[in-house]
DNA sequence: TCGCCCACAATTTTT
DNA sequence: TTGTGGGCGA
């Protein structure tokens, strides 16, 4: 085992202060690659090693649940496989699951809560719209979960939601939350806001449950405290308030949640929490070249409100950071490939490089170039494996074993496979249900007494036994059991067998992946329970999903990157509109956050940068001329080095100025190839670079660059026509 | 009650 | 281009 003697020796003079830094507030204002997590995971070994504080009274706030693992295990190699356990490590969302599991009934949270992800959130939400006769088009679904999640990060109920509403609006939509409310606490279920809010609303309203946990957690530590939001604040600030023993590491500049309610301010204004904060900066980054730095250094800059500080490295000399610009995204795809064949051609590894980009969407692009080229590759986030159909309707028959009054399940599988439980049995139910002020499952448990529809009684029937034998046979079995258990009972598995089709085959294999997961859960958190399992999936991260495989590309978005490092990374997609995003564009804030995260993407690279866009991009089906990034201006031309001219995949494909442009004017008819014809109504610029807005006949409005597509004018404005 | 077909919208980032 | 939801016919 380890003496405190090892434990300084790895560490520099600065990073040793914020490990050894006694009792009382800290600050950690750790740069990007300067050993934040290191600092961390030594503070919590110093804190039981030298100091002797039982692990039982450490609580770790990370950012993810690998994270949390990965300090998992990096303290069991260094103190030891008992210690780790009894610590509290974990997301904030996991946390909050876990004082709500063992506190939550003293403010009526059933223990045996189901957690409510976006999709569900999203199916109760427009029931309760539909319910509440309220126009789905005015107020969607989505819309008002968004309004409603920010207001829970803020801690506000729908009670102070109400009374501060002042707009129609918002009293429709105040109207709204409460009844979402009223119809998770029916559901036995928690909405991912909800964990926090509860936890937040259980330690002020009931005061012995505060003092219990205060005196439990005597040090806190809390990981990303830039991207904390108002509700996490007040959760970490009430808990550490007797002992005052809170640590949190940070960094402004890569701040990139403010959109989800994250406040930067809780970490520029800890000082003035807590006045008595010793504050280390950890400005020596031991992860980038100095090309690289300087690079990522100009960008972030350009933020006109941060903290000027600067970060630095005595790491040697690398490559110049490389930007290309690609004809098109196909060219950008074929490039990236081209670059990681070059970079295993002379020795690497295709793990060392990860692709990184703006948004999901960007992936499809360089998955079929990886594809079609062999090059083996690593998809993280994105069209989740959990968001197939076949996997929703296990794993809700999963969550009603568990929790039977979870409704959007119930609904999700009573007539899947098919029973013949079709929507007018469901209408005659609701209604039954609603006059004996039922919940849909009691009221189906009593349907057959109450004669509800002659035909279908026998198949409700069997339906709740159904159930009935799935919690009995969850009480005492493993989570894995219970769904292969389930697979056979609810004839799921022989309506996929009896298909026979290609498809169903792969659903099968879906599900037997699904039973993978349950075994690996079982055996990572030593607890093979329903309740584990569900928990495990319900909190799961997108970069969680991240293997650091040694024969694989990665590609993720750069939210998911946050905290990681590679060799090479590719940053696809500097171009306007998509990077910064058109929606962040608009507000001076998000888009000094985009910037943030062009730096958090740039700086997750340790020895080479490869910017890359394209000179036009193809969305929904059609291609449109591009404006390289802003953030590529910010970046001083002599730190780049320019790749080699793009090629142009189509032989016949016309360069920029060879191709006659035709004049158009506003009024004039012109015809596509695949829009067919439509009328000018803007033109924009002149030359081949001038944006033309047609509305073609029956295809709608299009936007088209005059030089790139393949216009013909059909009809001239007359001088008479306005 | 079910399944098919057509119209139309969609792209931010995530627990 | 792809996915989804609603409407309609069997």
């Amino acid at each position: 085992m380890l003496s405190s003697q090892d434990l300084d020796a790895s560490l520099n003079p600065i990073q040793l202060e914020a490990v050894r830094a006694g009792d009382g507030p800290l600050l950690v204002l750790a740069g990007a690659g300067s050993g934040k997590t290191r600092v961390l995971t030594y503070r919590i070994a110093d804190l039981i090693l030298r100091r002797g504080v039982a692990p039982a009274h450490i609580l770790a706030v990370t950012f993810t649940n690998k994270a949390a693992g990965q300090m998992r295990d990096r303290l069991a190699g260094l103190l030891g496989p008992a210690v780790p356990r009894a610590l509290w490590i974990g997301t904030f969302h996991a946390i909050c699951s876990r004082i709500l599991r063992i506190s939550g009934r003293w403010i009526g949270v059933d223990p045996r809560f189901v957690i409510y992800d976006e999709d569900d959130q999203r199916t109760l939400m427009r029931e309760v719209i539909r319910e509440a006769n309220v126009d789905e088009r005015q107020f969607p679904p989505a819309g008002v979960l968004a309004e409603i999640g920010r207001a829970k990060n803020e801690l506000v109920d729908h009670v102070a939601f109400a009374r501060r509403a002042e707009t129609h609006r918002d009293e429709v939509i105040a109207r709204l939350y409460a009844a979402y409310e009223r119809r998770l606490g029916e559901c036995h279920a928690l909405d991912f806001d909800d964990l926090l809010l509860r936890a937040v609303q259980l330690l002020r309203e009931h005061p012995p449950a505060l003092a219990e946990y205060q005196a439990r957690f005597r040090h806190i530590l809390v990981d990303e405290y830039q991207d904390t939001n108002h509700a996490q604040y007040v959760l970490v600030n009430l808990l550490a308030r007797q002992h005052r023993n809170l640590c949190v590491v940070g960094d402004d500049d890569q701040a990139i949640y403010r959109w989800r309610g994250a406040d930067v301010r809780n970490i520029l204004e800890f000082e003035r929490d807590y006045p008595e904060a010793r504050v280390v900066t950890l400005a020596q980054t031991y992860r980038c070249t100095p090309q690289i730095l300087r690079a990522a250094s100009a960008v972030i800059g350009h933020n006109p409100h941060r903290h000027a500080k600067s970060l630095w490295t005595a790491n040697p000399d690398g490559a110049p950071v490389t930007l290309y610009e690609a004809f098109d995204g196909y060219d950008e795809a074929r490039y990236v490939a081209e670059q990681i064949r070059a970079h295993v051609g002379s020795g690497g590894r295709a793990g060392d490089v990860a692709v990184l980009y703006r948004t999901h969407a960007q992936s499809r692009q360089f998955e079929e170039m990886f594809l079609r080229l062999g090059i083996p590759y690593q998809i993280v986030g994105g069209v989740r494996f959990y968001e197939r159909t076949e996997i929703r309707d296990m794993l809700a028959y999963l969550r009603l074993a568990y929790n039977p009054a979870d409704e959007v399940s119930l609904r999700r599988v009573l007539n899947v496979p098919r029973r013949g439980i079709g929507e007018a049995t469901l209408r005659r139910l609701e209604a039954w249900a609603r006059d004996e002020g039922l919940s849909l499952w009691e009221a189906l448990r009593r349907a057959q007494d109450a004669g509800v529809g002659p035909q279908p009684r026998r198949a409700l029937r069997e339906f709740v036994a159904l159930i009935d034998a799935l919690v009995a046979h969850a009480s005492d079995h493993p989570a894995r059991e219970v769904l292969a258990y389930a697979l056979d009972l609810t004839g799921y598995r022989r309506l996929l067998e009896a298909e026979g089709t290609e498809d169903a085959h792969s659903r099968l294999e879906n599900l037997e992946e699904l039973a993978a997961v349950a075994r690996e859960v079982e055996e990572m958190a030593g607890e093979g329970t329903l309740e584990a399992f569900l928990q495990h999936l319900a909190l799961q991260t997108d970069p969680d999903a991240f293997e650091d495989r040694p024969d694989r590309v990665t590609l993720m978005t750069l939210h998911s990157a946050k905290g990681l490092e590679f060799p090479v990374v590719v940053l696809a997609g500097l171009e306007e509109g998509l990077f910064p995003h058109a929606r962040a564009a608009e507000q001076e804030a998000s888009l000094e956050e985009e910037r943030r995260l062009c730096y958090v993407g740039m700086t997750r690279a340790k020895s080479r940068l490869l910017l890359t866009y394209a000179r036009q991009r193809a969305s929904y089906g059609m291609s449109r001329p591009t404006v390289p990034s802003r953030f590529l201006d910010e970046i001083p031309a002599e730190y780049l080095e320019r790749a080699a001219t793009p090629r142009t995949p189509t032989a016949d494909w016309p360069e920029d100025e060879q191709r006659p442009v035709p004049e158009v004017a506003v009024g004039d008819t012109v015809r596509h190839r695949t829009f067919g014809t439509g009328r000018v109504l803007e033109v924009d610029g002149d030359g081949p670079r001038a944006i033309v807005t047609v509305r073609f006949d029956g295809v709608g409005t299009k936007r088209l660059a005059l030089g790139y597509a393949p216009l013909e004018v059909v009809q001239r404005a007359g001088p008479a026509s306005s």
